[in-house]
DNA sequence: CTTTGTTTGTGAAACCTTTCACAAGGGCGG
DNA sequence: CCGCCCTTGTGAAAGGTTTCACAAACAAAG
């Protein structure tokens, strides 16, 4: 088992943990490879090969229990704890995640907020003080922050994203347009609207192209 | 030339314009598939078979026309035109969609929201009327609206982009962490916070296990 | 006009992911 | 205990994407 694990592969995992969260509420004890696929549109077999990289959690003839499952997967995962982030850029978008309730419920708390703005910081916005970057570090580093939101304009944020990396973040959520390269291994997830709007204007132009050629 | 093209060449091909505009507004005339590569991380060969799935835009021995090539993208990906977006839910994640200029400036304009609050229906926001959910219809024809934004909470998402599609739109942009299953066609992009702070969780794990066991 | 530089466009190869299909294993009723 | 049925775990096959490597094409210089 377990070499290296694709991208695709841990999003399917995160999937399956959702699912046997809800059935685990709704005191479900087992649950087969294909009622575990069909939320997330994978099949049964991609549900077992995507588990059997890292053991075998099954009964033959049974499925899998849920309960055992949501701890294996949540050790997989690394979400048996909670991950403490620190934002920078608390403009719509760094605003919208510290008042998104969704986050902490799932293990993932804001500790530290940052911004240049000298009329927004020294206050506070959804209980958080609001620093300036010049303190990015010893404030990091006080609230042992692993994970580095980039909440920033597209101009600043390759810097920004540096600085935290320096900080000593160990992973990178970044919400700018624009692709930031990882150096020194520190993971960078790209969360980046335009690009998933342009992806859906192809397809729609696409299927416009389509059609009009039809008739 | 030209199948079924994959997602990622279409992602791509996004960022590949970014550069290319940025070039254009430089002054640059040419550039080479390995300028075009660098800043998405691609090779060059990556980027000379993604175009050519669309035609021969370059000249051997020269590169790609920056101007020629910037339209031939904005064709390809359907941005030679602005699209209408209509908004569901202006909560948290919605009102900062509202705020961010940077959508409507690539031409992705939303033209109508929607609550259920009765006490936000009939406020504007960023100056625009937020209507109730029971006109979702015929205001989303009114104004022509195309792309669809799921910005509710999880509970109602399926529902409210299964409304989106009975009132006309081609294509959806998903913000709540639930997989909505495509029908009839309607492509649907979700945006998954949480799905990729996971992803990062377990990166960080994984790099923290094989330290560990190093040691 | 010919030679030299460079860079495209593209089959073929390598690599990676998903699907298939089935032997192995386990529960359950009789 | 036996036989039946169900579901896992997994090699092998299929399908898809990325990289390689090179002939073809063009610009520029002599």
């Amino acid at each position: 088992m377990s070499g290296r694990i694709s991208d695709s592969t841990v999003r399917r995992l995160s999937l399956y943990l959702r699912m046997l969260r809800d059935l685990e509420r709704a005191g479900v004890e087992f649950v087969s490879s294909s009622q575990l696929a069909e939320p997330s549109g994978a099949t049964s077999a991609q549900v077992r090969k995507d588990l059997s990289h890292f053991g075998s959690f099954g009964k033959r003839g049974r499925g899998y229990s849920v309960d055992g499952l949501v701890r294996a997967l949540e050790n997989i995962l690394g979400l048996s704890r909670s991950w403490r982030l620190a934002l920078v850029g608390v403009g719509k978008i760094g605003s919208a995640l510290l008042g998104y309730g969704g986050l902490a419920a799932r293990g993932f708390d804001v500790v530290a907020a940052f911004d240049v703005d000298e009329a927004k910081i020294g206050t506070r916005a959804h209980g958080l003080r609001i620093h300036p970057m010049r303190e990015l570090r010893p404030v990091i580093a006080e609230y042992g922050a692993e994970i580095g939101v980039v909440a920033t304009p597209t101009e600043v944020a390759a810097e920004v994203a540096a600085e935290l990396e320096r900080a000593g973040v160990g992973a990178i959520l970044n919400f700018a347009p624009i692709e930031l390269s990882e150096v020194n291994g520190v993971p960078i997830r790209t969360v980046d609207i335009v690009l998933e709007l342009e992806g859906l204007s192809y397809l729609m132009s696409e299927a416009g192209r389509r059609t009009g050629s039809d008739a």
